[in-house]
DNA sequence: AACAAAGTAGACCGATTTGTCTACACGCGG
DNA sequence: CCGCGTGTAGACAAATCGGTCTACTTTGTT
């Protein structure tokens, strides 16, 4: 892939997580990327395909980065530790690879396209489904009924779900601590 | 207050809500509602201000909406369900007075105002903690330790956001019946 | 050496953005 | 009866939007 392709993607991508999709211009990106607009409309058909790339973009650094904390990890409940603890190191900006905190990208971008339909609201609610089907293989290696797993995945998504809208909206940095509290208790009560 | 006013705020937030605060232009509002340019301005400096306007009326509308639910509710276990089952009547847009779901309007409305600092940001985060402490009252009619009502509130509140982001970006509409399991099978490990 | 792909700068397009302004109309209270 | 507040219609301004285009240069491959 060309090396200006992915500066457009990662200049792009900065821009829009910080302000919006709808509040950053081409023109903006551009000149933060320095390059030329005849370039960025060869590379992509129109904003919103690149829109659309970024999205993609995000979902390969994300999902790595998550898979890696959750593999490195021991099986058992220390999984549920482990997704918890680095929802909390995203939330107080020790990622570098996942740049400062603005909340979820993919949240944001389905505020930002809300209609179900659109081919962008869509992709956000791929790239959830990946993460919750990513959750769910962590959740098999606890010692817990077979018939629970669903169950058990659906909280642990909630959690997570509202912990970045806590962290978010509220500004409450230590909503990945709460939510790794509350995942606690739940779980010991089904064990 | 001036019908024209109240017309002008129930139109641009059926706009905002649907679409969008940036997607949404003066002139489209203008054109919908059918008032003049000049009497937009005139009750309002700015789009901003507008916007801050649309917030605190849809504030109102669902502090007042959920209050009565919950207050018409026996204490107990029963407010804790009555407070997943509101969810559920607006996630399925049984709900006349909230308008189709379209996610939660602050959350929206945080994604596009990204900078913690902005004023319509923290006026969301403000619409949030009204809720957190509606709540609040409510899980104090339970019967758990006093202690544990701080972490109760703040359980319920990650698996309320969690619900709406699930019903909004994954469009699931079954979202709040499991935090509404979820929360059950937590706070009966509490008494 | 030659040729195609990928790059540059930036003028230009029509549409749209927020916001201002003029000119005028209506109703109501002092 | 007169002035003030509220309203209308819409022209207008200055900026920005996404997107196209021309003319030219660089780079990599064969």
């Amino acid at each position: 892939m060309s090396t200006k392709r992915i500066h457009l993607i990662t200049t792009a991508f900065n821009l829009f997580y910080q302000k919006g999709v709808h509040a950053v211009g081409i023109n903006e990106i551009l000149a933060e990327s320095g390059v030329a607009k005849k370039t960025l409309y060869h590379h992509f058909d129109s904003k919103d395909e690149l829109v659309s790339a970024v999205l993609a973009y995000r979902d390969r650094c994300f999902c790595h980065w998550l898979e890696e904390k959750l593999d490195t990890t021991a099986p058992g409940m220390a999984k549920i530790d482990a997704l918890f603890d680095a929802l909390d190191d995203w939330f107080n900006d020790r990622v570098a690879t996942l740049l400062p905190f603005h909340g979820c990208f993919f949240i944001n971008v389905s505020a930002e396209f809300g209609d179900p339909a659109h081919p962008l609201h869509q992709q956000c609610s791929q790239h959830k489904k990946s993460i919750a089907a990513l959750i769910e293989t962590q959740v098999q290696t606890l010692n817990i009924e077979s018939n629970l797993i669903a169950a058990v995945t659906d909280a642990l998504c909630l959690l997570k779900e509202g912990a970045i809208t806590l962290a978010h909206v509220q500004g409450d940095r230590s909503a990945a601590l709460k939510a790794k509290q509350t995942a606690h208790l739940l779980i010991s009560g089904c064990v």
